[in-house]
DNA sequence: TCAAAAGTGTTCAGTGTACACCCATGG
DNA sequence: CCATGGGTGTACACTGAACACTTTTGA
């Protein structure tokens, strides 16, 4: 074990996590009230915080979200990011964090109703606490990416969807429109979603059918 | 400013870095001799340690790879791979570990000439010391991943090289045969070589021509 | 019965894949 | 002159992209 005086040269470290969940057809990221004067006064950051000495980070970031944003760590799927380590991102002392990514569904999102937490669109978003700035744009750019290659849309929607959700999700992240017919298509040919031969009834109009992902995770493309 | 005694509540941090190199038409890995007794006995690792208090990870991983390999950060490429926490992977005490993948063209990867470290065939790792061995297929992994839709290779390779080095180095990486004629229409096609009008002389038999990468990283490969 | 969303097929262009022979040089 | 690695082209299958109308339901 290292001595305690060796110890107080480095940096401590902390946890970030960019929650991302669809809401009124728009991509929305967590984001807690930051007040801490004299660096910030009323301004806003993701949930985080330090990683303890017999946790993980995954295990800090679990407990982060239940401690500060009051989910449990089923109800959310979350990856590491990047790791953060500018010297001055924290104005109180050399903080290096390690930023997750993670994806909530709707029922769950929408059940968080603590007054120091929002749901903001990030096309909208103004400067914020610390860099993170930077850790949403990271985290923005990843999603969108791993979404073309991966079932990791799953984790925005309900277990139970439509065909038309899935492609309103991919629209809203990816920031374009999709053919529907070529859509469908491709979901159906690639074999990740399954159909439950059930209709999602009570809106107004014909009912659509509602599918299921059919595994967890997943690549699903060929590369080279 | 952390008081110090909040301070040592937490991880010290360091970074490790999984250096590459294709040699002997093998991809092989830098590792370096670990005697720390009474964990560790002549076993062997990947180069890496602390972070300094003024470091970023980045700035870390260069002076390890100055002072530890000997190599200049102009001659390596680096990136970040991902971060591992787990709490008993250094026996000594709580270290946090932010990877990193690196890749060394063949001639720096050759002029390595320290005692302590030598190049290791990916295909005959032997157990590691800490968590290396962990961070080694995490590190060939995303090497395997990211070759096929970034110009990446281009770090394993001199800047001028035949088309049938570039196919090797694939080859090597990716443990598949390719095919000559569709690999070259491949890659001219996607125009990110471009021929030399050169040949490099000197070999037995048919001189081949010589290309360079056109730019300097950048994706390749539309999605969705 | 009508307004609104759900659902469905075909054609065409471009890319990936399979495959075998001639070429240029050094020894 | 020959052994060896360098270099080239074509045919076919498959995938991605463009595009418009019919169906089903609730109101």
């Amino acid at each position: 074990m290292l001595k305690p005086k060796e110890q107080l040269r480095f940096a401590v470290l902390a946890t970030d996590v960019v929650l991302f969940a669809i809401q009124d057809k728009a991509l929305k990221v967590l984001l807690m009230d930051v007040h801490v004067p004299p660096w910030f006064r009323h301004t806003q950051g993701i949930p985080g915080g330090l990683v303890l000495p017999d946790e993980t980070t995954d295990d800090s970031v679990r407990r982060h979200m239940r401690m500060k944003v009051g989910i449990q760590s089923k109800d959310v799927y979350a990856e590491q990011l990047y790791t953060f380590s500018a010297i001055k991102r924290d104005p109180r002392g050399r903080v290096v964090s390690a930023g997750y990514l993670g994806l909530v569904p709707p029922p769950i999102a929408s059940n968080i109703f603590l007054r120091n937490v929002h749901w903001q669109d990030v096309t909208e978003l103004s400067p914020l606490a610390y860099d993170h700035d930077d850790i949403i744009k990271t985290a923005i750019r990843r999603l969108r990416d791993k979404i073309t290659y991966t079932t990791l849309v799953r984790y925005l929607l309900t277990t139970e969807f439509t065909l038309f959700d899935l492609q309103q999700a991919y629209e809203i992240i990816l920031r374009c429109t999709l053919d529907k017919r070529n859509f469908r298509k491709k979901m159906l040919g690639l074999g990740i979603v399954k159909e439950l031969h059930r209709q999602k009834r009570g809106g107004a109009h014909r009912p659509p059918s509602l599918y299921r992902f059919v595994s967890k995770d997943a690549r699903v493309f060929r590369l080279i």
